[in-house]
DNA sequence: ACTGCGTCCTGGGGGC
DNA sequence: TGCCCCCAGGACGCAG
């Protein structure tokens, strides 16, 4: 599942392999992969060939390539969102088919010869891509693009740095909620780039069970809890991610070995690294959460 | 304004 | 051997 360190591994593998090519040609295999894209696949293809790519952007799990015409200000981006099972690979020379293909871009260098190939394939259907306008000023600092403004600052962005103002002011935002943590640090709009697998090992690394409600927390235990999250999203980053289920590879089709370092996740039945209590799974918000029932009690 | 739930989507795997 | 049902979860729309 992509998270925040699977999708950071991608950009800086697009950063390497895409930034100064030209989109000279787009296939689109499965429509369904094309989203928040007026007028669909056609627009998508109008918008990007001949475009050269500029840059590789990421918030959250939002990944973006900047593109622009003829040495122009760019204009538009490349949105690219895996979803759960949404994949980049990098093709040159070997181009063998992919059962999952969904969107297909060809990339040439100017001046060299030869082409390569980008390859956006999802087994799921979760993930999609789309261009989106850069506006009102692609340049400004601290820029997103209109289309993800919704989405809070991920934990790797210097705005919610540990001790800094911003990082006061959103552990302040997320006491004055009741849900539960877990809900929070699922929900990319206060902070981004935590999905299922690192909600539940930063809750583990904090002893916070997922349903405890945020306004009962003090400042220290959120604070605790981002810092885990951190933590873990930057050693998950460091392993070049999680391939928990095969379904996450880099730009180059290799696996992260963040999972073999996972304490909850995936663990059930296990025993918990600390007391050695076997680790629990339950549903909750219609998904898996893993906890250790004795390290994370409820109340 | 805030919260929670249903839905989308496919393939692997278990049960019979 | 084959079929059917369930499960995985990121993000968003909608109801209350």
């Amino acid at each position: 599942m992509p998270e925040l360190p699977e999708v950071e591994t991608v950009r800086a593998g697009l950063a390497g392999h895409t930034v100064g090519h030209l989109i000279t040609g787009i296939e689109v295999y499965a429509p369904r992969s094309i989203r928040r894209q007026l007028g669909g696949a056609q627009e998508l293809a109008a918008r990007v060939t001949g475009r050269l790519i500029t840059g590789a952007c990421r918030r959250g799990k939002y990944l973006w390539l900047r593109l622009s015409s003829d040495g122009e200000e760019e204009d538009y981006a490349l949105l690219i969102h895996l979803g759960m099972s949404g994949q980049v690979l990098i093709r040159e020379g070997n181009l063998d088919e992919h059962r999952h293909l969904r969107v297909r871009f060809t990339l040439e260098r100017p001046g060299e010869a030869g082409e390569r190939q980008m390859w956006f394939v999802d087994q799921r259907m979760f993930g999609y891509v789309a261009a989106i306008d850069l506006i009102p000023d692609p340049h400004a600092e601290g820029y997103v693009p209109e289309t993800m403004a919704h989405i809070g600052p991920d934990l790797l962005e210097p705005v919610i740095a540990p001790g800094s103002p911003g990082r006061k002011l959103l552990n302040r935002r997320i006491r004055r909620s009741t849900r539960g943590i877990k809900t929070i640090l699922l929900d990319q709009e206060l902070v981004s780039g935590i999905g299922n697998i690192y909600a539940d090992e930063a809750l583990w690394r904090t002893r916070l069970h997922y349903a405890r409600p945020a306004s009962a927390l003090s400042a220290a235990h959120v604070n605790g809890v981002l810092d885990a999250a951190s933590d873990v999203l930057e050693e998950a980053l460091a392993a070049g991610g999680t391939s928990f289920d095969e379904l996450y590879v880099n730009v180059a089709g290799e696996q992260g070995y963040f999972e073999r370092s996972l304490a909850v996740y995936g663990r059930s039945g296990e025993p918990c690294n600390r007391c050695g209590t076997p680790i629990v799974r339950e549903k909750f918000m219609n998904r898996s959460s893993h906890f250790c029932p004795d390290c994370q009690r409820e109340r």
